[in-house]
DNA sequence: ACAAAAGTGTTAGGCCTACACCCATGA
DNA sequence: TCATGGGTGTAGGCCTAACACTTTTGT
């Protein structure tokens, strides 16, 4: 059944950049490959269509959901791509989301599609302008570290002071002294000590620590910037 | 001529805050009155579809040439608005721009529309969704303050110390202390002192200044950032 | 003459950075 | 036993924030 119009109107599309991380691959994304032509056998990041009785949001949040079976911590629209030919087929724009989830945490989508996840370093190149919206994601992932806790969202539930400090270190591209990293980001007080250490002197295990989110949500009320 | 898809197409607009400023009304937005329904006689921002042959940064470009007849000094999307309901006579999403210009430059539009300034904090109710996307612009506009010197778009080439100080104040909602601003912003090297102050002793005539471009533009391509 | 606006310098506290050693574990 | 990883404290410099008085101009 077609849908006629006085005047022609584009294609609009949901992509989600989907962050995850851990130790030994470092901030990675998950894609998935593509089955049809245009782009066929090319890796892109999930998305579909926007459903004209769905705000973008809504669909960001669903495509997210069948892709990983969880809700993230973190969704944020970042960015509506509109290039006139990004889209061999007809005019598509598309209104791209990041979304911070924990890796170990994701099932395998419902979809047929395979997904895979793709350290940042390594990504293949990708179908349409995917590219360039990762690189655009990957700056705003950057900006937005400096300002708010995204780390916790990226980390198991339980987590150690140099993994916290190696997630900042690998999304920053710069690297941080031990002791002084530990102190910025104590004096914060948005970090809750879990489980007892070994009562001894010095040990080599490593202090667990949980984000204390009521906390933070106080504070952020209160006006304040988290200043990285 | 009816344009005919497969699959039901939302329309796609742009719509650009346009701010500027001025020492007796503060931060303000220029405003266009509606002349047909829907929500006709209510003011908006000025916008207009997208074309299809035409990217939405261009098409929003040639609206603020249109409306303002300048080139602003910043022209930055910041967001897609995609509720459903949005727009009573079919399903409309628009992709918001935001641009600072120097209000004592703008020409009044070729548009038959007039279009008037209104100071943010005395607008009037919006048509559409325009007071949530005012909301969300004031919002990214305070946010880049922090990192951009959105400052000296909005101010006339030459200022003095006390303008930029209100001009800031305005948009952040905060007061400065004269002589930590005046150190703060100097220490930064952005300005350049124009004319020569009367010879002799502490006067009251102000300071002038411009905004070194050069300079920034070399300190922000090797990696700094603002932090105000 | 009075009020309003603008120029000017110093000090104390906090934050950031740089830096070295010891202990425990695993290879 | 050696290499690696992790824990711990201090000192110096810079930035920030707080603070008062004088001059000039306009009313």
């Amino acid at each position: 059944m077609p849908y006629t119009y006085e005047y022609p109107h584009p294609a609009v599309t949901t992509d989600c950049v989907i962050f995850g991380y851990d130790v030994s691959e470092g901030l990675s994304v998950l894609l998935v490959q593509r089955g049809l032509e245009p782009y066929k056998g090319r890796w892109a990041f999930p998305g579909g269509f926007m459903k004209i009785d769905e705000d973008a949001d809504t669909g960001a949040l669903r495509e997210l959901m069948e892709e990983t079976g969880l809700q993230p911590g973190t969704v944020e629209q970042f960015g509506t791509f509109t290039q006139v030919d990004r889209d061999p087929r007809e005019r598509v724009i598309t209104i791209a989301y990041y979304a911070l989830v924990r890796k170990a945490d994701v099932r395998g989508g419902d979809d047929a599609a395979q997904a895979r996840w793709f350290p940042v370093t390594q990504v293949p190149p990708l179908a349409f302008d995917h590219d360039r919206i990762l690189r655009v994601a990957l700056g705003k992932l950057k900006e937005k570290i400096h300002f708010e806790p995204v780390g916790f969202d990226l980390l198991p539930e339980v987590f150690t002071m140099p993994q916290l400090q190696a997630l900042y270190e690998s999304i920053l591209e710069v690297r941080f002294d031990r002791r002084n990293f530990a102190a910025k980001i104590g004096k914060l007080g948005l970090l809750t000590e879990v489980g007892e250490r070994p009562a001894g002197t010095a040990s080599r295990i490593p202090v667990r620590y949980s984000f204390n989110r009521e906390k933070y949500l106080e504070m952020k009320g209160k006006g304040f910037r988290l200043e990285f």
